[in-house]
DNA sequence: TCTAGAAGTTACAGACCGGTAACACCCTAG
DNA sequence: CTAGGGTGTTACCGGTCTGTAACTTCTAGA
Protein backbone atom coordinates (compact mmCIF):
# COMPACT_ATOMS: atom_id res chain seq x y z
CA UNK A 1 0.00 0.00 0.00
CA UNK A 2 1.21 3.41 -0.86
CA UNK A 3 0.37 4.24 2.96
CA UNK A 4 0.14 8.18 2.77
CA UNK A 5 0.73 7.76 6.62
CA UNK A 6 4.33 6.70 6.14
CA UNK A 7 6.36 6.15 9.63
CA UNK A 8 9.66 7.62 7.95
CA UNK A 9 8.85 11.19 6.56
CA UNK A 10 9.18 11.59 3.04
CA UNK A 11 12.56 13.49 2.41
CA UNK A 12 11.08 16.79 0.74
CA UNK A 13 8.81 17.43 4.09
CA UNK A 14 11.73 16.83 6.40
CA UNK A 15 14.25 19.28 4.36
CA UNK A 16 11.07 21.41 4.20
CA UNK A 17 11.18 21.49 7.88
CA UNK A 18 14.54 21.61 8.74
CA UNK A 19 14.99 24.43 6.14
CA UNK A 20 12.09 26.04 7.82
CA UNK A 21 14.01 26.05 11.62
CA UNK A 22 17.76 26.49 9.92
CA UNK A 23 16.42 29.64 8.03
CA UNK A 24 14.40 31.02 11.24
CA UNK A 25 17.09 30.37 13.61
CA UNK A 26 20.10 31.48 11.48
CA UNK A 27 18.41 33.32 8.69
CA UNK A 28 18.59 32.67 4.90
CA UNK A 29 21.59 33.92 3.64
CA UNK A 30 22.78 32.37 6.95
CA UNK A 31 22.82 28.65 6.28
CA UNK A 32 23.47 27.08 2.69
CA UNK A 33 21.67 23.80 1.19
CA UNK A 34 24.77 21.32 2.06
CA UNK A 35 24.28 21.95 5.83
CA UNK A 36 20.53 21.77 5.36
CA UNK A 37 20.37 18.67 3.70
CA UNK A 38 22.68 16.99 6.18
CA UNK A 39 20.81 18.35 9.45
CA UNK A 40 17.54 16.42 7.66
CA UNK A 41 19.32 13.39 7.12
CA UNK A 42 19.87 13.52 3.24
CA UNK A 43 21.91 14.86 0.50
CA UNK A 44 21.70 18.12 -1.32
CA UNK A 45 21.15 15.99 -4.68
CA UNK A 46 18.21 15.02 -3.23
CA UNK A 47 16.70 18.49 -2.62
CA UNK A 48 17.35 19.59 -5.68
CA UNK A 49 14.67 16.85 -7.22
CA UNK A 50 12.36 18.21 -5.00
CA UNK A 51 12.78 22.01 -5.33
CA UNK A 52 14.20 24.17 -8.21
CA UNK A 53 16.64 26.00 -6.27
CA UNK A 54 17.26 27.20 -2.85
CA UNK A 55 15.13 30.51 -3.78
CA UNK A 56 12.04 28.00 -4.81
CA UNK A 57 12.68 26.24 -1.28
CA UNK A 58 12.46 29.68 0.91
CA UNK A 59 9.06 30.76 -1.12
CA UNK A 60 7.75 26.88 -0.56
CA UNK A 61 8.99 27.67 3.31
CA UNK A 62 7.09 30.98 2.81
CA UNK A 63 4.02 28.92 2.36
CA UNK A 64 4.42 26.79 5.35
CA UNK A 65 4.86 29.38 7.93
CA UNK A 66 1.60 30.72 7.00
CA UNK A 67 -0.10 27.96 6.24
CA UNK A 68 0.95 27.32 10.01
CA UNK A 69 -0.28 30.89 10.58
CA UNK A 70 -3.98 29.52 9.26
CA UNK A 71 -4.06 27.17 11.98
CA UNK A 72 -3.73 29.69 14.63
CA UNK A 73 -6.67 31.57 13.51
CA UNK A 74 -8.44 28.41 13.02
CA UNK A 75 -7.70 27.45 16.70
CA UNK A 76 -8.76 30.92 18.11
CA UNK A 77 -12.24 30.54 16.38
CA UNK A 78 -12.50 26.83 17.39
CA UNK A 79 -11.79 28.25 20.97
CA UNK A 80 -13.99 31.14 21.11
CA UNK A 81 -16.61 30.46 18.62
CA UNK A 82 -18.24 33.15 17.55
CA UNK A 83 -17.03 35.07 20.26
CA UNK A 84 -14.77 37.72 17.92
CA UNK A 85 -13.63 39.99 20.85
CA UNK A 86 -12.33 36.78 22.66
CA UNK A 87 -10.32 35.53 19.61
CA UNK A 88 -8.72 39.35 19.21
CA UNK A 89 -7.36 38.84 22.97
CA UNK A 90 -6.74 35.45 22.27
CA UNK A 91 -4.66 37.00 19.44
CA UNK A 92 -3.11 39.55 21.64
CA UNK A 93 -1.99 36.32 24.28
CA UNK A 94 -0.65 33.94 21.30
CA UNK A 95 1.19 37.30 19.75
CA UNK A 96 3.36 37.75 23.74
CA UNK A 97 4.01 34.07 24.17
CA UNK A 98 5.43 34.19 20.74
CA UNK A 99 7.43 37.29 22.02
CA UNK A 100 8.44 35.75 25.03
CA UNK A 101 9.16 32.45 24.07
CA UNK A 102 10.79 32.68 20.31
CA UNK A 103 13.70 35.50 20.38
CA UNK A 104 13.88 35.82 16.75
CA UNK A 105 10.88 37.68 14.80
CA UNK A 106 8.36 36.94 11.89
CA UNK A 107 10.25 34.42 9.07
CA UNK A 108 8.25 36.61 6.36
CA UNK A 109 9.65 40.04 7.88
CA UNK A 110 12.77 38.63 8.37
CA UNK A 111 13.20 37.19 5.03
CA UNK A 112 11.57 40.45 3.63
CA UNK A 113 14.92 42.27 5.17
CA UNK A 114 17.33 39.85 4.28
CA UNK A 115 16.40 39.61 0.76
CA UNK A 116 16.71 43.24 -0.10
CA UNK A 117 16.83 42.36 -3.97
CA UNK A 118 13.53 44.11 -4.90
CA UNK A 119 12.77 41.67 -7.80
CA UNK A 120 13.33 38.70 -5.57
CA UNK A 121 10.62 36.15 -6.47
CA UNK A 122 10.27 35.43 -2.47
CA UNK A 123 8.80 39.28 -2.27
CA UNK A 124 5.89 38.76 -4.31
CA UNK A 125 4.87 36.15 -2.03
CA UNK A 126 5.88 37.72 1.04
CA UNK A 127 3.73 40.37 0.28
CA UNK A 128 0.47 38.57 -0.38
CA UNK A 129 0.72 36.44 2.65
CA UNK A 130 1.50 39.27 4.65
CA UNK A 131 -1.78 41.12 3.21
CA UNK A 132 -3.21 38.13 3.83
CA UNK A 133 -3.36 38.08 7.58
CA UNK A 134 -3.57 41.83 7.59
CA UNK A 135 -6.36 41.34 5.83
CA UNK A 136 -7.98 38.50 8.29
CA UNK A 137 -6.98 40.92 11.61
CA UNK A 138 -9.18 43.53 9.65
CA UNK A 139 -11.83 41.49 9.79
CA UNK A 140 -11.82 40.15 13.14
CA UNK A 141 -11.56 43.57 14.60
CA UNK A 142 -14.67 45.10 12.85
CA UNK A 143 -16.77 41.37 13.57
CA UNK A 144 -15.71 42.20 17.00
CA UNK A 145 -17.89 45.56 16.68
CA UNK A 146 -15.15 48.18 16.88
CA UNK A 147 -15.62 50.87 14.84
CA UNK A 148 -12.36 52.15 13.12
CA UNK A 149 -11.59 48.30 12.55
CA UNK A 150 -8.59 48.75 9.79
CA UNK A 151 -7.15 51.68 12.08
CA UNK A 152 -6.41 49.57 15.19
CA UNK A 153 -5.77 46.19 13.18
CA UNK A 154 -3.16 47.91 11.63
CA UNK A 155 -1.35 49.45 14.80
CA UNK A 156 -1.50 45.77 16.21
CA UNK A 157 0.12 44.52 13.49
CA UNK A 158 3.13 47.29 13.70
CA UNK A 159 2.99 47.30 17.08
CA UNK A 160 3.69 43.20 16.96
CA UNK A 161 6.09 43.61 14.12
CA UNK A 162 8.23 46.38 15.63
CA UNK A 163 7.78 44.23 18.76
CA UNK A 164 9.63 41.38 17.00
CA UNK A 165 12.36 43.62 15.70
CA UNK A 166 12.87 45.46 18.85
CA UNK A 167 13.39 41.88 20.66
CA UNK A 168 16.06 41.67 18.18
CA UNK A 169 17.65 44.92 18.80
CA UNK A 170 17.34 45.98 22.21
CA UNK A 171 16.47 42.24 23.76
CA UNK A 172 13.57 41.68 26.37
CA UNK A 173 14.12 44.24 28.73
CA UNK A 174 12.91 46.77 25.73
CA UNK A 175 9.71 48.31 24.58
CA UNK A 176 8.68 45.40 23.74
CA UNK A 177 8.23 43.90 27.28
CA UNK A 178 5.42 46.48 27.35
CA UNK A 179 3.47 44.67 24.48
CA UNK A 180 0.82 43.02 26.00
CA UNK A 181 -0.37 46.39 28.07
CA UNK A 182 -0.25 48.32 24.73
CA UNK A 183 -2.34 46.02 22.64
CA UNK A 184 -5.01 45.84 25.82
CA UNK A 185 -5.10 49.35 26.05
CA UNK A 186 -5.40 49.42 22.81
CA UNK A 187 -8.28 47.64 22.24
CA UNK A 188 -10.42 48.86 24.87
CA UNK A 189 -9.40 52.78 23.81
CA UNK A 190 -11.12 51.66 20.44
CA UNK A 191 -13.62 50.18 22.09
CA UNK A 192 -14.56 53.03 23.81
CA UNK A 193 -14.33 55.02 21.09
CA UNK A 194 -16.95 52.78 19.37
CA UNK A 195 -19.23 52.24 22.02
CA UNK A 196 -19.35 56.37 22.75
CA UNK B 1 49.72 72.45 5.24
CA UNK B 2 48.00 69.44 7.00
CA UNK B 3 44.55 70.64 6.23
CA UNK B 4 41.83 69.23 8.24
CA UNK B 5 39.53 70.14 5.49
CA UNK B 6 41.18 68.65 2.46
CA UNK B 7 39.26 69.10 -0.39
CA UNK B 8 39.98 65.35 -1.38
CA UNK B 9 37.98 63.16 0.68
CA UNK B 10 40.14 60.75 3.20
CA UNK B 11 39.76 56.73 1.71
CA UNK B 12 38.73 55.53 4.97
CA UNK B 13 35.85 58.56 5.30
CA UNK B 14 34.50 57.55 1.65
CA UNK B 15 35.05 53.78 2.23
CA UNK B 16 32.94 54.02 5.63
CA UNK B 17 30.22 56.58 3.91
CA UNK B 18 29.92 54.18 0.83
CA UNK B 19 29.68 50.66 2.90
CA UNK B 20 26.77 52.62 5.14
CA UNK B 21 24.97 53.31 2.00
CA UNK B 22 25.53 49.99 -0.13
CA UNK B 23 24.74 48.25 3.72
CA UNK B 24 21.71 50.09 4.07
CA UNK B 25 20.54 49.18 0.40
CA UNK B 26 22.02 45.56 -0.11
CA UNK B 27 22.01 44.41 3.68
CA UNK B 28 25.48 43.67 5.19
CA UNK B 29 25.51 39.81 3.89
CA UNK B 30 24.53 41.09 0.20
CA UNK B 31 27.55 43.15 -0.46
CA UNK B 32 31.28 42.05 -0.18
CA UNK B 33 33.91 44.35 0.43
CA UNK B 34 35.43 44.35 -2.88
CA UNK B 35 32.00 46.24 -4.40
CA UNK B 36 32.71 48.67 -1.63
CA UNK B 37 36.11 49.29 -2.36
CA UNK B 38 35.36 49.47 -6.18
CA UNK B 39 31.97 51.75 -5.43
CA UNK B 40 34.27 53.92 -2.92
CA UNK B 41 37.64 54.37 -5.57
CA UNK B 42 39.69 52.55 -3.62
CA UNK B 43 40.47 49.16 -3.49
CA UNK B 44 40.18 45.89 -0.45
CA UNK B 45 43.91 46.62 1.08
CA UNK B 46 43.03 50.19 1.88
CA UNK B 47 39.91 49.10 3.36
CA UNK B 48 42.22 46.62 5.28
CA UNK B 49 44.56 49.09 6.62
CA UNK B 50 42.00 51.06 7.84
CA UNK B 51 39.45 48.63 9.58
CA UNK B 52 40.26 45.49 11.23
CA UNK B 53 37.28 43.10 9.55
CA UNK B 54 34.25 43.71 7.48
CA UNK B 55 32.84 43.24 11.18
CA UNK B 56 34.77 46.22 12.48
CA UNK B 57 33.88 48.20 9.14
CA UNK B 58 29.73 47.13 9.55
CA UNK B 59 30.26 48.61 13.51
CA UNK B 60 31.96 51.75 12.46
CA UNK B 61 29.33 52.34 10.10
CA UNK B 62 26.37 51.45 12.53
CA UNK B 63 28.15 54.31 15.18
CA UNK B 64 28.28 56.44 11.95
CA UNK B 65 24.78 55.88 11.77
CA UNK B 66 23.86 56.85 15.64
CA UNK B 67 25.88 59.90 15.16
CA UNK B 68 23.37 60.58 12.49
CA UNK B 69 20.67 59.80 14.73
CA UNK B 70 22.25 62.28 17.06
CA UNK B 71 22.70 65.35 14.65
CA UNK B 72 18.46 65.06 13.98
CA UNK B 73 18.10 64.92 17.82
CA UNK B 74 20.14 68.22 18.14
CA UNK B 75 18.02 69.95 14.95
CA UNK B 76 14.87 69.09 16.93
CA UNK B 77 16.08 71.46 20.08
CA UNK B 78 17.29 73.47 17.20
CA UNK B 79 14.34 74.40 15.72
CA UNK B 80 11.92 74.35 18.66
CA UNK B 81 14.42 75.29 21.77
CA UNK B 82 12.84 74.30 24.74
CA UNK B 83 9.24 73.52 23.02
CA UNK B 84 9.49 69.61 24.08
CA UNK B 85 6.48 69.27 22.82
CA UNK B 86 6.73 70.44 19.64
CA UNK B 87 10.32 68.29 19.70
CA UNK B 88 7.94 65.35 19.74
CA UNK B 89 5.50 65.93 17.16
CA UNK B 90 8.92 66.87 14.99
CA UNK B 91 10.25 63.27 15.70
CA UNK B 92 6.86 61.84 14.49
CA UNK B 93 6.86 64.07 11.45
CA UNK B 94 10.16 63.44 10.83
CA UNK B 95 9.67 59.26 11.39
CA UNK B 96 7.02 59.72 8.73
CA UNK B 97 9.50 61.13 6.37
CA UNK B 98 11.67 58.44 6.85
CA UNK B 99 9.09 56.07 6.10
CA UNK B 100 8.22 57.84 2.89
CA UNK B 101 11.61 58.29 1.14
CA UNK B 102 13.27 56.05 2.45
CA UNK B 103 11.63 52.17 1.51
CA UNK B 104 14.08 50.48 3.69
CA UNK B 105 14.32 50.29 7.41
CA UNK B 106 16.44 51.23 9.95
CA UNK B 107 19.93 50.01 10.14
CA UNK B 108 20.71 48.84 13.29
CA UNK B 109 17.21 46.53 13.84
CA UNK B 110 18.19 45.73 10.02
CA UNK B 111 21.86 44.59 11.01
CA UNK B 112 20.21 42.50 14.37
CA UNK B 113 17.43 40.80 11.95
CA UNK B 114 20.58 39.82 9.59
CA UNK B 115 23.54 38.91 12.12
CA UNK B 116 21.50 36.28 13.61
CA UNK B 117 24.55 34.71 15.50
CA UNK B 118 23.89 35.71 19.34
CA UNK B 119 27.90 36.33 20.21
CA UNK B 120 27.93 38.92 16.40
CA UNK B 121 30.48 41.38 18.10
CA UNK B 122 28.20 44.08 16.27
CA UNK B 123 24.83 43.24 18.62
CA UNK B 124 26.56 44.82 21.81
CA UNK B 125 26.58 47.95 19.61
CA UNK B 126 23.28 47.55 18.29
CA UNK B 127 21.88 47.00 21.58
CA UNK B 128 23.55 49.78 23.18
CA UNK B 129 22.89 52.39 20.38
CA UNK B 130 19.26 51.40 20.65
CA UNK B 131 18.74 51.95 23.76
CA UNK B 132 20.18 54.87 23.92
CA UNK B 133 18.06 56.19 21.51
CA UNK B 134 14.75 54.92 23.60
CA UNK B 135 16.19 56.93 26.45
CA UNK B 136 16.50 59.87 24.59
CA UNK B 137 12.99 59.65 23.47
CA UNK B 138 11.65 58.46 26.70
CA UNK B 139 13.36 61.53 28.01
CA UNK B 140 11.78 63.64 25.77
CA UNK B 141 8.15 62.35 26.66
CA UNK B 142 8.62 63.14 29.88
CA UNK B 143 9.85 66.46 29.88
CA UNK B 144 7.15 66.98 27.57
CA UNK B 145 5.06 66.69 30.72
CA UNK B 146 3.46 63.36 29.65
CA UNK B 147 2.17 60.99 32.43
CA UNK B 148 3.09 57.58 31.33
CA UNK B 149 6.39 58.70 29.48
CA UNK B 150 7.88 55.23 29.59
CA UNK B 151 5.04 53.54 27.91
CA UNK B 152 4.78 56.23 25.30
CA UNK B 153 8.51 56.34 24.22
CA UNK B 154 8.14 52.68 23.68
CA UNK B 155 4.63 52.44 22.24
CA UNK B 156 6.22 55.55 19.66
CA UNK B 157 9.37 53.25 19.03
CA UNK B 158 7.78 49.70 18.35
CA UNK B 159 4.91 51.54 15.68
CA UNK B 160 8.31 52.97 14.23
CA UNK B 161 10.00 50.32 14.31
CA UNK B 162 7.12 48.28 12.93
CA UNK B 163 6.07 50.50 10.00
CA UNK B 164 9.92 50.25 8.94
CA UNK B 165 9.33 46.54 8.57
CA UNK B 166 5.87 46.42 7.18
CA UNK B 167 7.13 48.68 4.93
CA UNK B 168 9.61 46.09 3.73
CA UNK B 169 6.80 43.11 3.53
CA UNK B 170 3.94 44.65 2.62
CA UNK B 171 4.92 47.91 1.09
CA UNK B 172 3.96 51.64 1.25
CA UNK B 173 0.30 50.69 1.08
CA UNK B 174 0.59 48.41 4.01
CA UNK B 175 -0.47 49.79 7.69
CA UNK B 176 3.14 51.82 7.72
CA UNK B 177 0.93 54.59 5.94
CA UNK B 178 -1.09 55.21 8.97
CA UNK B 179 1.73 55.58 11.04
CA UNK B 180 1.11 59.75 11.72
CA UNK B 181 -2.54 59.05 12.68
CA UNK B 182 -1.58 56.39 14.90
CA UNK B 183 1.29 58.15 16.59
CA UNK B 184 -0.78 61.25 17.02
CA UNK B 185 -3.80 59.93 18.02
CA UNK B 186 -1.36 58.38 20.85
CA UNK B 187 0.20 61.32 22.01
CA UNK B 188 -2.94 63.33 22.23
CA UNK B 189 -4.84 60.23 23.89
CA UNK B 190 -1.51 60.11 26.60
CA UNK B 191 -2.14 64.00 27.18
CA UNK B 192 -5.19 63.80 27.81
CA UNK B 193 -4.70 61.15 30.75
CA UNK B 194 -2.10 62.88 32.08
CA UNK B 195 -4.39 66.02 32.41
CA UNK B 196 -7.36 64.45 33.79
C1' DT C 1 10.74 -12.16 -7.43
C1' DC C 2 11.34 -8.63 -10.67
C1' DT C 3 11.36 -3.85 -11.95
C1' DA C 4 10.94 1.09 -12.01
C1' DG C 5 11.54 5.07 -9.68
C1' DA C 6 13.09 7.35 -5.60
C1' DA C 7 16.99 8.23 -2.80
C1' DG C 8 22.04 8.13 -1.61
C1' DT C 9 26.99 8.93 -2.93
C1' DT C 10 30.88 11.07 -4.84
C1' DA C 11 32.99 14.28 -7.43
C1' DC C 12 33.07 18.36 -9.60
C1' DA C 13 32.24 23.06 -11.86
C1' DG C 14 32.24 27.94 -11.42
C1' DA C 15 31.63 31.72 -8.76
C1' DC C 16 32.24 34.54 -4.75
C1' DC C 17 33.86 35.43 -0.22
C1' DG C 18 37.13 37.62 3.52
C1' DG C 19 41.73 38.46 4.18
C1' DT C 20 46.94 38.78 3.13
C1' DA C 21 51.61 39.41 0.81
C1' DA C 22 54.73 41.81 -2.05
C1' DC C 23 55.71 45.51 -4.60
C1' DA C 24 55.21 49.96 -7.26
C1' DC C 25 53.69 54.59 -6.88
C1' DC C 26 52.78 59.36 -5.47
C1' DC C 27 52.68 63.26 -2.71
C1' DT C 28 53.87 65.98 0.86
C1' DA C 29 56.64 67.46 4.98
C1' DG C 30 61.18 68.41 6.18
C1' DC D 1 65.73 67.18 -3.20
C1' DT D 2 64.76 63.49 -0.43
C1' DA D 3 62.73 60.33 2.73
C1' DG D 4 58.69 58.12 4.30
C1' DG D 5 53.99 57.17 4.91
C1' DG D 6 49.67 56.63 2.64
C1' DT D 7 47.88 54.61 -1.39
C1' DG D 8 47.25 51.67 -5.61
C1' DT D 9 47.99 47.18 -8.06
C1' DT D 10 48.20 42.41 -8.70
C1' DA D 11 48.17 37.99 -7.35
C1' DC D 12 47.02 34.74 -4.31
C1' DC D 13 45.11 31.62 -0.22
C1' DG D 14 41.67 28.76 1.71
C1' DG D 15 37.08 28.41 2.33
C1' DT D 16 32.11 28.40 1.16
C1' DC D 17 28.43 28.81 -1.86
C1' DT D 18 24.69 27.09 -5.43
C1' DG D 19 23.93 23.79 -8.66
C1' DT D 20 24.98 19.54 -11.68
C1' DA D 21 26.60 14.86 -13.56
C1' DA D 22 27.16 10.06 -13.26
C1' DC D 23 26.63 6.25 -10.83
C1' DT D 24 25.02 3.05 -7.14
C1' DT D 25 21.72 1.49 -3.73
C1' DC D 26 17.33 0.95 -1.79
C1' DT D 27 12.47 0.20 -1.70
C1' DA D 28 7.80 -0.29 -2.88
C1' DG D 29 4.43 -2.12 -6.08
C1' DA D 30 3.17 -5.69 -9.57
Amino acid sequence: MEDGTAERIRPRDRILETARDMFHKHGIKGVGVDAITEAAGTNKMTLYRHFESKDDLVIECLRATACSANAMWQKFEAEHPGDKLAQLHAWVRMAADCLMTDGRGCDMANAAIELSETDHPARRVIKELKQAQRDRLVGLCRDAGIGQAELLADTLSLLLEGARVSLQSVGAEGPSAQFVRMAEGLITSFRGASAR
